[in-house]
DNA sequence: TCCGTTGATTGATATGCGTCAAATTACTGA
DNA sequence: TCAGTAATTTGACGCATATCAATCAACGGA
């Protein structure tokens, strides 16, 4: 067998791509084809360090790789968090179609290719199949956006304040989605899922409350906590 | 404001929750809550400790989290990784319709409150609306599972070891679903993107490569790695 | 071929986190 | 209210990783 992606001019076979099951509908007689085919961008290349998407921009296609690869990146406060690799057959901006714009900006690693599809595309051809479609669409892209922000953006810190607070910044900000006052948080899981989870011991992580409480950027108080200075704890989320 | 998810008893409304879109369609006029909402089991009680949904078993329902909260948990070779929670407005299981298994184990907090869709319900309405739609969604979890293994299970290890063997163990999964030989690897990334993906210093991960070709666990030449004991990387991926 | 530049590895030291242990605080039920 | 237990915090110490710096290897251009 030949080692993995032997080179960047090497394509892998549509059968293998995740956009297949659009490209290239496997029942027979099944019009799908005829509608998805003509819409797609095939063999858009890339120059190593070209950029694809870039985060935050509005969202008008997505991608699947064919050859290739390329690095996933977000801005934190602190410079560039490298949040993910994709290869062949892996997707590019889907889960944009939440919001309109993308998640991560995408940087090729070296000369590769892609296969493009146009959202409003895809939108036209979805609703005049059915409403539902993009509900369903919907649901699927929020949540892969919601678990991509909760964990590649909390989990790659140095230092267990870094995580800590990248992981109350994101308690944060889904309290704020919800309507509640994300500044008072109630956490209903104990100290040793925090610390399984952020992958700290449960003793380094009570130290670090007790210091941001010292240093009042906390109040703790065991289940409930109180931020008294969001922008202390979205700095030190970046560390 | 109050405090968020001030009790485990208190609700959220129905407009917050991410199934809302499928059980309160806002156009107007449009019939799909008349498919849908007879379907929805509402309001299933769980006590604090239950198990919703188990790691690997057979995907029947997913679910919607109308109050209380989970954590999310998955077996690794030396205990339990806590990999997620989840709060009201979330969605429990709908990633296994890609594989018909869940990819987490999900355990209530506290008391909480859920309402649950058949996975057969929606295939059976969609399927009677056009099989586009599983496609998509097929696509959709896919990449959801993906991305919850790539993240999830690499980030949280505690060790730099444990960290970069989680990472080409990964690799080596990706590979050998593509058809590719997954022990021999080759890496498009330089130095500098591993350590920050990871939460590593360059200079510590080389080390740690060193060591990992020290031991004959690896072979690296530069951007091309073999993989000679890949048991010894799983191992070393738990820690 | 040689040099200049970039990327990767190795070395020395300080710091932060894990480990083991103890003390303190919160929780539960009678 | 109180006791008994679990959960959390604090303390002391050793080790692993970050930091700063130097060396070495790889690559490209003249």
């Amino acid at each position: 067998m030949s080692p993995v992606y032997p080179s960047a001019q090497r394509k892998i076979a549509c059968e293998s791509c995740a956009l297949y099951e659009l490209c290239e509908p496997v029942a027979a007689g099944d019009r799908l084809l005829d509608l998805i085919e003509p819409q797609i961008r095939k063999d858009i290349t890339l120059q190593p360090g070209e950029t694809l998407v870039e985060e935050d921009l509005h969202a008008n296609f997505f991608y699947a790789i064919t050859s290739g690869s390329f690095k996933l990146t977000n801005r934190t406060l602190n410079g560039t968090q490298v949040t993910g690799f994709l290869f062949p057959g892996d997707l590019i901006g889907h889960e944009a179609q939440h919001r309109g714009q993308y998640a991560a900006t995408a940087v090729a690693l070296e000369t590769s290719r892609v296969c493009g599809l146009a959202m409003e595309d895809l939108r036209h051809m979805l609703g005049n199949v059915h409403p539902l479609y993009q509900r369903l669409i919907n649901l699927h892209a929020r949540h892969a956006y919601l678990q991509f922000r909760q964990t590649r953006l909390i989990m790659p810190r140095t230092s267990a304040a870094g995580k800590l607070c990248a992981f109350l910044f994101d308690l944060h900000l889904r309290a704020e989605e919800r309507g509640f006052d994300g500044s008072r948080l109630r956490l209903p899981m104990n100290r040793a899922d925090i610390a399984n989870f952020l992958g700290l011991t449960q003793e380094t992580l009570s130290r670090v409350f007790s210091r941001l409480k010292r240093e009042r950027i906390l109040d703790v108080s065991a289940k409930h906590i109180q931020i008294l200075q969001i922008e202390a704890i979205q700095k030190l989320a970046s560390d």
